[in-house]
DNA sequence: CGGGGTGGTCTACTTTTGAGACCATAGGCC
DNA sequence: GGCCTATGGTCTCAAAAGTAGACCACCCCG
């Protein structure tokens, strides 16, 4: 059995692999202190976070009251949507702002970091679209492979 | 109430804000159809799999039999390390391929698509690495005034 | 001949999420 | 004056998803 020799096509530059390597990082010692966690995990918690990515896009244009961001997600449940805009203010990258109006308005928006946060958000959506067509024929491809009688 | 004028900080060009136009697109008229749900959803759906970018990354540097990459991850369970494998080679991130050595070993690894996505992975552990000190103080402040005595 | 490593699956048990009721207030409509 | 709507949430309960761990067949190593 001749396996290929290991590594993958060559896609990303040395310091784009780099970067990476802070993955590897903690599973050698950091791996126990919640406190000294690796970047890569905290921060893939939030996006790993169905919602929070949304979010971001939602408010990518301008800022928007509670309601407002409900109905441009469209599925997300009030609690959902209480629950990441709290996490993301306290992360830093959402403001929120009550108006004393009648029935009071509160209004999120995007920080300086928030806002810096749409740079690798958009590259993710870039990519998405780009290879949206070719993943869906993967899946149809694989779908009927595996329905496939035998 | 003075509002500030709509709008946030300048920090993406307008070829970027375009891209995040996408999600907008949907609101309008595919949100029925699952078939021609837009790319942003769709894969968002993917990222947002809590482990799905994990294993991208831990298949960066070469590729993993299953069990080695359940060390590298560390806290993932069996069953979601099969079933996030599954999606992934059922998109066409990730190929799967089996030795017949005699407890038969299964080496996953990343697929010429899987490959570029690492492209815009690398731009948000970038960004995550750059702004995990940033965001921890905002925590450490947001938990500091919550607790705060009134 | 017992223990460990292979890649999974299956079955509980636990945590997370979603759907919807509820709240106080006020404005518009008729 | 009533009624319905909208505001931003919280609360409760049911459903969905995730975790832990047993189990499997197989073989090598000691």
């Amino acid at each position: 059995m001749t396996r290929e020799p290991k590594g993958n096509p060559v896609v990303l530059d040395a310091a784009a692999r780099a970067v990476l390597q802070i993955f590897w990082d903690k599973s050698d010692e950091a791996r126990a202190l919640d406190e000294m966690r690796c970047p890569v995990r905290d921060i893939l918690d939030r996006v790993g976070d169905k919602w929070t990515l949304l979010i971001l896009i939602a408010l990518s244009r301008a800022p928007q009251r509670f309601s407002a961001l409900q109905r441009a997600i469209g599925d997300i449940s009030k609690r959902m949507l209480t629950q990441s805009l709290r996490t993301l203010e306290r992360d830093g990258l959402v403001s929120r702002q009550v108006f004393p109006t009648k029935p009071p308005s509160v209004e999120y928006a995007l920080t300086a970091m928030g806002e810096s946060s749409l740079v690798p958000v958009v590259a993710l959506v870039s990519w998405a679209s780009a290879h949206h067509d070719a993943i869906r024929a993967s899946r149809r491809l694989y779908d009927t492979l595996e329905t496939a009688p035998l």
